[in-house]
DNA sequence: AATGATTCTTAGAAAAACTAAATTATGAGG
DNA sequence: CCTCATAATTTAGTTTTTCTAAGAATCATT
């Protein structure tokens, strides 16, 4: 990821604005210096680059044909930093929120519910970040950090979301193609979609685990298919690929849409519920504490 | 177009790096110095954009949720400045030819005909530059500048290519609806295409002249519209729009192609030629003679 | 409590950028 | 052709910026 190192910056800044101006004094002007210096800044370009940029005839000085389009692109990376700039000056006096979640938890719960809350707040611009990467510890670098279990404990501040609870299920027509998807057993010779959780969420239940939750003594399903986000493993379930394991934060809709079909009344609790967590001096924020009050009522729909 | 100033160049590209990495010692040896000249850049551009762009808790530093868009859009800026860079490494050692010509007669008569140029040397990459504006007296700036009239005669070398002729046209079914067309007092009612071609231009014969020539007395012919472009003229004639005064050597295609027709068997010379020019080193370069044979062939071409 | 890894803080050194003034080149106007 | 005005360059010396080095602080880990 590193990058070869630039030649001298001033140097291409100079260079940035000779190219516009075309005047080594109008240059030395812009950049309240003396003309001079612009002539020296444009040397050490020459010199650094290895490459002939500017053609000098008395009392004129011209950019060489080549160096036009290498100038063009020099001033859209100028353009960039402009625009950063600007934008730092624009965001300094906005309220806003930054979150990062897991990528199932944000694009399957969060996500779909986050309109309610900024039709309330519209003037609050968030950032979502979706990532498996906890943040550092202090939450220096986030407003907020929805996670699962354990990981969720070892911030500064945390409260509990809710615990989910995961239950079999398919596309319709699949459960049309395949009745026996009704029965625990039935369901140990159908194409299984399993979910790869990661070193970090080992204690997340499996298949073995529902069937042995459902009294089939020896588990051995057949596998298809290993994701990595069960997101993907919903989508894959949708596409009536297989049978797959839901959780209910992350299906309501799906169900409500009639894209998938709950294939038992029981269910199993996951073994740790979902944390909202912040850092020391997050709540100040006024923006943020309503957040937290929404985020946290949001959470308690899901266990009632 | 004076732009706003920047921060220290060094702090942003120490910032940029800082972003990516989220570690003062990993910034320190991708720009290899110490960790101490980091922690002062980060702190001098805290100081110059006078915003908190970090947190520091003991022995972390971190982007604050702000600043990471910001970021962003800084490392959007230092990727162009990388690309501008490595364009300038590809070219080094490529033959290059950069053409400036007078907006109508490069997208009207050089442009259509440039391929052939370019199948007898595919590996010559053409910049091509359409402006009014004359460059540097010395063509310093660009190889070749392709204009008319008194201004190729103020460059060092210049040739002529050809005189151009003019007559007027109009759409097929333009004629059709108003065969008065034909005649040069038809013309008089009818909606004309006028070319403004600015006060540089002044001598390049105008419809006055043109019925003049036909020998009409008293010639105010009715007007629609100015155009600062005579291939706009010509895209408006394409349209149906009216009756515009076309040169030789840019409707050649169009005649051929039937979008448009010739109104008169007579037709008037313009009063100066085109002209091909370049500077003092230019024809030192193989592939820039090459052109220039190329062009002042393609220029008798049309005198035939 | 010691250890190791990381960052911060200084003072002073090194490098980069700048100024001022002399110098060169050229174009314009008489 | 000569002179004047304009622009850019060069050089020496100064100012500013950036860097290093070494010690202090923080905090997770052992």
């Amino acid at each position: 990821m590193t990058r070869k190192s630039l030649p001298s910056l001033r140097a291409l800044q100079t260079f940035e604005i000779f190219g516009r101006t075309n005047s080594v004094s109008e240059t030395a002007r812009e950049l309240n210096v003396t003309s001079g210096a612009v002539s020296q800044q444009l040397k050490i370009l020459e010199e650094q680059t290895g490459f002939p940029l500017i053609m000098r005839r008395g009392r004129g000085v011209y950019l060489r044909p080549d160096a036009k389009t290498y100038h063009q692109f020099l001033s859209e990376g100028f353009d960039a930093l402009h625009h950063a700039q600007s934008y730092l000056e624009r965001i300094a006096q906005n309220t806003n929120l930054s979150i990062s979640a897991l990528p199932s938890l944000l694009s399957k719960w969060l996500y779909p519910i986050l309109g309610d809350f900024q039709q309330f707040h519209p003037n609050v611009s968030i950032r979502l970040d979706s990532t498996h990467q906890e943040p550092d510890r202090h939450l220096l670098t986030t407003t907020f950090r929805l996670t699962y279990g354990s990981a969720g404990s070892r911030f500064p501040f945390y409260r509990e979301l809710y615990t989910d609870t995961i239950f079999p299920v398919c596309s319709p027509s699949f459960a049309e193609a395949a009745p026996e998807v009704w029965t625990a057993e039935g369901l140990l010779h159908l194409p299984l979609l399993r979910t790869d959780w990661g070193p970090a969420y080992r204690s997340l239940p499996d298949w073995e685990d529902w069937l042995a939750f459902c009294g089939v003594s020896d588990p051995a399903p057949k596998e298809v298919g290993v994701f990595s986000l069960s997101s993907l493993a919903l989508e894959a379930a949708i596409e009536g690929k297989g049978v797959a394991l839901a959780q209910t934060s992350f299906v309501e809709r799906d169900l409500q849409m009639g894209k998938l079909v709950r294939l038992s009344e029981s269910e199993m609790k996951l073994p740790h519920p979902y944390f909202v967590c912040w850092g020391e001096g997050a709540l100040k924020d006024q923006t943020a504490k309503s957040f937290l009050d929404w985020v946290l009522s949001a959470g308690r729909g899901i266990t009632a």
